[in-house]
DNA sequence: CAATTTATGGCAACCGGTTGACAAGAACCT
DNA sequence: AGGTTCTTGTCAACCGGTTGCCATAAATTG
């Protein structure tokens, strides 16, 4: 079976010839059909719609199939039907861990189901992120967007066409994968007040960042049911650098607890401080978001609000798939829920001495 | 497999046709044959073969073509040419931070030249690798193979087919792209005899990985050339945990200094070190491989030698594309030079007591 | 046993570009 | 002007499946 038959003896004349682009390459239908002595009609609907030809004929092309070695050209299939059997997946930045877990579950879900994932980046750009989006929507069955930056109205429109699927963001009309931020940052805000916080900063993220913005409101409804000061900070990216230049604000702000609109702010944050001598968590206490890889690399291991990353990106393609093989229509927002992870960066605050 | 298949296949029958595939979809070269007036076939060698028509022409095209918002089908260009502007990549694991680097260097050059990347994972696994590899050969018109874990001969086979590269690995007769870790590793076992070691342990990775292999051998040159002893360890999953995990053999093997396959190994075994009282790198020095992402997030950040995983994943490639855009047959072996970034986790060994 | 329904395979027209072959017209040469 | 290239656009045949429609064979029914 893994062998059928010998590859190409003779193949090609020349050695070291190019790539044989019809050599050998694959049979199509029409071989198959000559080799069963049917149509290659009965052929295509042996292999794609069951039960529509006798189980006969279907052993016989079946057997001829698995002789000849054949596979569907995706193309030729892809023409007349429009279905590709693909997934597009739209990232802001390709390096930003956040996103891996999101891609991982995305590309084993889709896998699963048969399907092919395509990824794209949009270098944290609205623009070239729906350049990318509008090229991709030819070639895919369905899109995911995780994070995007585009406007509302142009998810939309993209939806119009194709399913889309939005990670990390809320958009009305179309299906969406959001972590509910509540839970982890009520927990979060909680463990800090039960702690002897009384100032709590946040350090926002970009201001096109949906998320960036619930979570700034669930800081701050959290902080009023705990009575603590809430005071928001702007950073530059969303990145260790850009964490490594907030430090200054965070120190002049007062607070003695900071929550970063991710973790690799946190991170940068933290290794700022720490080298102006600042301890971590004696006298300010650091909380992050997501918990992306390498999170608990550092000293103290950063505390930090998870969100199920990996079920995101899974959920997305669930429902894609839902999407397409249509069993109704779903097309709700579905929420994941987030939680504390607590680590060493936040903790009880040290008289100052 | 489980093929997507409804049971009820009168949903095509169901008038409820979302998303119109033919609503105002796109264009077609028929479309603007009619508007400039020429004949479909002189519409493709305008938007295809430059000069091939006249400059009146070519501009009547054009301006039909912009004015109908067109876009060619890929699959309809596929088909006959066999050419997709596609690129397949393969990597282990999704998750593990080595790739990042390397499927962006890839996903970059590829776009900047409008090719399209699209990426499986193979879980470590060598058939799930093989099987992934000859599903995108259908789909792609290059593949780059990042670490494989599969046969010589079987990347050899895919080769034939198609431009195969690969990346961390050497096969006879498939253009590679590897770095040359002998810079690195000399750089690394000269700086630790130089701060008093002279026991170095080496933590193998898994025992297919040909980059682990030459990891070795070049340990031991290095050691070999500085007058170390050299021991190779072995490891579990080249993971934080599988570094926990070598810890004790770590310890009883009298290494003062260690080399890890990787960085997480190292990750790793610093933590279980560091939590088992061990003080790095005052009584033990710890180097890794690759400068992943995070690995600077450690306390102290981890001394490693570097691998340009990005240069890597473009570099690759671009090997592909001159392999499509035949300028010739280069096909060699690109290697990069690797490079040691001294970090805290090692230094002068302090004597013991 | 005739009449009618159902199961099954064949025919042919697509899907949307690409490309070799060719012919009409323009340009160039002696 | 006559002959010879060069340009440039057209024709038509693919690429490899899919699918509506029809014909025949088989099964069911009265």
């Amino acid at each position: 079976m893994t062998e059928p038959k010998t590859p190409d003896a003779d193949a090609t004349k020349a050695p070291a010839k190019k790539h044989a682009r019809d050599g050998k390459s694959s049979a199509t239908i029409y071989d198959i059909a000559k080799v069963a002595g049917v149509n290659p009609s009965t052929v295509s609907r042996a292999l794609s719609k069951p039960g529509r030809v006798s189980a006969k004929t279907q052993k016989l092309i079946e057997d001829a199939a698995a002789e000849l070695n054949y596979q569907v050209n995706p193309f030729a299939r892809a023409l007349p039907t429009g279905r590709t059997n693909t997934f597009g997946l739209i990232v802001a930045d390709i390096t930003n861990p956040t996103f891996f877990d999101i891609i991982r579950g995305a590309e084993t879900t889709a896998t699963a189901r048969d399907y092919t994932l395509v990824l794209a980046e949009s270098a944290e750009s609205a623009i070239t992120e729906l350049t990318a989006a509008r090229r991709m929507m030819a070639t895919v069955d369905g899109l995911i967007l995780a994070s995007p930056r585009m406007d509302d109205d142009d998810i939309r429109a993209l939806a119009r066409d194709k399913p889309v699927v939005v990670i990390n963001r809320e958009v009305d009309g179309v299906p969406c994968v959001v972590p509910d931020v509540n839970k982890g940052i009520s927990e979060a805000v909680r463990s800090l007040a039960a702690n002897g916080h009384h100032k709590v900063a946040f350090v926002a993220g970009p201001p096109q960042s949906w998320m960036s913005a619930r979570r700034w409101e669930g800081v701050q409804a959290a902080c009023e049911w705990s009575r603590l000061d809430a005071v928001r900070l702007e950073s530059g990216k969303p990145t260790v650098d850009g964490g490594r230049q907030v430090a200054r604000d965070v120190r002049a702000s007062g607070a003695t607890a900071v929550l970063t609109y991710n973790d690799l702010l946190a991170i940068g944050l933290m290794q700022e401080l720490q080298a102006a001598g600042v301890v971590v968590p004696d006298q300010i206490s650091i909380v992050g978001f997501d918990d992306i890889f390498g999170a608990d690399f550092t000293t103290p291991p950063l505390t930090t609000v998870r969100s199920p990353l990996g079920e995101c990106g899974s959920g997305a393609a669930a429902l894609l798939l839902d999407l397409l093989h249509g069993t109704g229509e779903p097309a709700g927002t579905v929420r994941v829920e987030t939680e504390l992870v607590l680590r060493g960066s936040s903790g009880r605050l040290l008289p100052a001495g």
